[in-house]
DNA sequence: TATACTTCGATTATCGATAATCGGTAAACG
DNA sequence: CGTTTACCGATTATCGATAATCGAAGTATA
């Protein structure tokens, strides 16, 4: 078995990662390189790799001797992402209900403790849960591209923000809205359950739904 | 009037970006970091900082203590990103419907030139308008995320490949089938030109056709 | 001969130091 | 006063040097 310790520059990317998606380090804040060397105990060399793989990510903009800083999302890009995810969405389930016939276990966990997230109005758990289950049927459409370019696009989202939004009372709604998806994929329906993720998302992100689809 | 020149790290990242392109750098050709530092006389600290861009951006593939290599494209993955980018430019052009409506002419334009390319079985030629036409639609969609998105797999595609695959004398054919999605869109006919590109982009790449659309 | 061990040149990873540039503040000027 | 200029501390951009690691080639051993 193999372990291979994170270089210096993987374990920077790793923790500036985490504290801008939990907000840590939040939108517009400035990211000084000296100060997070001197935090992490390395020198700036390694900071200035890391800034650039997450600027290619588009989670920090970089400005020519002014720094780096958290992006921050507007609105206007945020329904962006949404659109974008919908179209990700829709072909990762296509393509999954062939793969996912019949199993659709980790599907349920997931719903299981998602809904039980929502119950206990833990916006947290519910988004961590929620995004897996996503994440379970791109997966599973055995397309590795479309799953890179999803958990970009996820980030983006920044997807806490959107279930504020929503509002903790409705998170059971939302989360029920889920469950249809698992029957149509445990039927090996991808189609089915593409329009059905693509009505859940544009329905709780407040996107206008696209012209009305033909129905089989 | 504002003029920024380009920060050492950014003229680095362009002359990489060019080079893998259009192959001077091969896929699997290992990229020394110092041999490209002296060949444009700098050190080595912005080249790492490119690399770890172009990493980002997935072009290049890094081990530790190993380098930095061209990515290989594997026939799977390119089919991946044909996938991936039927998905996105669907998306794009039924966005652009709205508000391409009546102005197609810069379409018309990349139309004109790539069938000349065609005529006269200038394969690169024929690539970079290819691209281009379809560039303006996803840029008629006013959703900058797509944009980045789809220019990030277009690179993936390596279109070139695809494009030698399809052999000189059937670029004519190629051609033609984009003109319907000209009308598509002068009509503002989003859905339709999304169609049109779908069976398009599916059948030139040898993909096969998502099961049977239901036509209007 | 085959295998394990050693050495060494090439390259990557990281560091510390220096140059370039920014934004703000205060002096100089009208 | 209001505007311009000169400076200063903070930060980024880049450099040159060193440490760590790799892999290929050679050496020893059985």
């Amino acid at each position: 078995m193999e372990f291979k310790r994170a270089s210096t520059r993987e374990q920077i990317t790793q923790f500036l990662l985490e504290r801008i998606l939990d907000g840590t380090y939040k939108p517009g804040e400035r990211l000084i390189e000296m100060q997070i060397a001197n935090e992490l105990n390395t020198s700036q060399a390694p900071v200035r790799e890391s800034l650039r793989y997450l600027e290619a990510m588009r989670l920090v903009v970089t400005e020519p001797y002014k720094g780096t800083r958290v992006r921050e999302v507007s609105n206007r890009e945020l329904e962006e992402s949404s659109q974008v995810r919908v179209a990700l969405e829709e072909l990762g389930a296509e393509l999954a209900g062939q793969h996912m016939k019949g199993q659709v276990e980790r599907l349920e966990i997931e719903a299981r403790l998602f809904m039980k997230a929502a119950k206990d109005k833990d916006v947290r758990a519910y988004s961590q849960h929620d995004i897996e289950f996503h994440r379970i049927i791109i997966e599973a459409s055995g397309n590795q591209l479309l799953l890179s370019i999803w958990e970009t696009v996820v980030l983006e989202n920044r997807f806490l923000r959107t279930l504020n939004r929503i509002g903790k009372d409705q998170l059971t709604e939302f989360g029920e809205a889920h469950l249809p998806v698992i029957d149509a994929l445990r039927d090996g329906d991808g189609k089915k359950a593409a329009m059905l993720l693509n009505h859940l998302i544009c329905k709780f992100h407040f996107l206008k739904e696209p012209e009305s689809e033909v129905q089989k």
